[in-house]
DNA sequence: GGCGTTACCGTTAGCGCTACCATACATATC
DNA sequence: GATATGTATGGTAGCGCTAACGGTAACGCC
């Protein structure tokens, strides 16, 4: 027990004793089995994130936000990744849940049914983060991807854009940029205009993906003169397909993106996009996590910030 | 233990038996606890991974390369973030072991003194990743970086670039950049010739850093035909600015990077570039965990695979 | 001397599972 | 009928820690 308290730096320890233990560890290279100290104390310093994609670029900066948000608690990420799949995503949570976290943060309000009870079950806290545009089971913090859609719709047509098309994921595999593409269109029926265009794809988002559906939208309809994208990779890849072909943005192409990726800030020209705040998202998770299970239920709704940059 | 079997799948279980366990574990949302099974069992099925960072476009690669490996295992890999930092890093690797998993994978040959010491007294198998110069202290995989940048520069040479630049990491943050720039400048004596300029920073890697150091470079040093980037998302960035300024690449200036990242494949022009062959190093790691304890020491260097592309 | 207080250390039990073995019963073999 | 074999189930101990509490010594106070 001594030793014990010793290395968990545990009062009720002098001062010689705890040296001595730990020198004595450190000697022979002891380390402490977490998983039995775990059961024990029947408390795991870990959080879980449930994210569906790492190569993104999206997520890496909720954990980080989320991590910052940690880093003076005890509590450690762990994060696992669902491929955009349901039913992956509800083995991993039920894989994380079976470890006992302290907190879990989930990405989206869209689960499996099963999913669904395991999150309404967990006793610990759970975020779900990134949207708000439905029913969250537990806390949530994130932007309404539907106003966002809406917000950036308006931003076009003030400008005088009326040939739109529209590029981006198939709709079950990425529900968030499916909301805003209904926000989108729902704010152009509202001018009395639909999408001229769209194209509509599998798999991952990729600027060669953006740069190759924008130059097939263009030769089918060439008339198009504004595209928004479900990503801000593809309208980057959209916006090579300008600079490739000798297109002036946004004279003869406007072009909007989303969630204002650091790589925006590299390009000749400032892109359209939409902040998603997602730094801010996670170390808002990271705060309701630290609060514990006691704490009100939260639904923390952020404003998109919409940047209209140079190509609108 | 009827229970216990039947909900693990294990033998010796009827199979109504089994059923009507299972039915009424999901009826009542039983979750098992796996920290108490862990440590009854004393088998962990988690795989820890320790990466320098993820928003850095690089190790998502490895990371689904070694899910793909694991994908036939029990094993699911867990991800720890250093953020670049050894003692950080010592941290995340022991807080790893402390879980008892069924492998460690690392990135990097350099790590501190205490941390050298938990990954040869670790008992599970342990990778390092992504380098091989330097001296193992586990098993082994990747490419030789001083070899990559030596390669980089015979292929600069050859196409008769003279007035030759370097814009990179500072070195005691990315160990294998500077091992690639210690190639690189080694090829460049070989034929009798120094870098002209070079500019070096700190932190992340990003488009808008890589095109601010291009454009500082070539204000201080008008004479340049040709850099090398540390990395494709510095290289993109210097691209940006030829793109910008009216600039011809490679007649105004020739730009090779290192990565091959995907982001490549969307440019007006293709890249001068190295594919470190990242997923495979995940997929190879995965097969040497697979391996257990008993397998023999690997060492497992690929061969990095230049692309010259249209920038050279 | 009796009592309380503080500082430190040790004993015990138990966290929730699973490895291992014992048991019970059915079926097959000679 | 005795013995072996297979199938399903249950009992027991223990994984390596820590919470809770018990003990001991030293000191102070009235």
């Amino acid at each position: 027990m001594t030793a014990s308290r010793a290395l968990r730096d545990a009062p009720d320890v002098s001062k010689e004793t705890r040296d001595k233990v730990k020198g004595i560890a450190a000697k022979i290279g002891y380390v402490p089995n977490r998983i039995a100290g775990a059961l024990a104390s029947q408390s795991v310093n870990l959080v879980g994130v449930v994210v569906p994609s790492l190569s993104s670029f999206v997520f890496p900066e909720v954990l980080s936000g989320l991590s910052s948000g940690l880093d003076e608690s005890p509590l450690k990420p762990v994060i696992g990744v669902t491929g955009y799949d349901l039913d992956e995503e509800e083995d991993v949570i039920r894989e994380m849940l079976s470890w006992r976290p302290s907190g879990l943060v989930v990405a989206g309000l869209e689960h499996t049914e099963a999913a669904c009870a395991l999150l309404a079950a967990a006793d610990c806290p759970v975020v779900e983060v990134m949207d708000v545009d439905g029913d969250a089971i537990a806390h949530c913090v994130g932007i309404s991807h539907v106003a966002a859609g809406q917000e950036m719709a308006q931003a076009v047509l003030s400008r005088g854009y009326r040939q739109i098309g529209f590029i981006g994921t198939k709709m079950p595999q990425d529900y968030r940029a499916g909301k805003r593409l209904d926000g989108f269109t729902k704010a152009l029926q509202q001018a009395g205009l639909h999408l001229a265009d769209s194209e509509l794809y599998a798999g991952q988002s990729s600027m060669e993906t953006g740069r190759d559906l924008t130059e097939r939208m263009l030769a089918r309809s060439p008339n198009i003169d504004c595209i928004y994208y479900s990503s801000d990779v593809m309208s980057v890849g959209g916006y090579m397909h300008c600079l490739a072909n000798g297109m002036s943005v946004p004279n003869d192409l406007a072009i909007a993106g989303f969630n204002n990726l650091p790589m925006l800030r590299g390009l000749p020209q400032r892109l359209a996009t939409t902040d998603a705040h997602r730094f801010e998202i996670g170390q808002r998770s990271a705060e309701i996590i630290l609060r514990g299970m006691d704490g009100p239920r939260t639904r923390d709704v952020l404003a998109p910030t919409i940047s209209v940059g140079q190509s609108l």
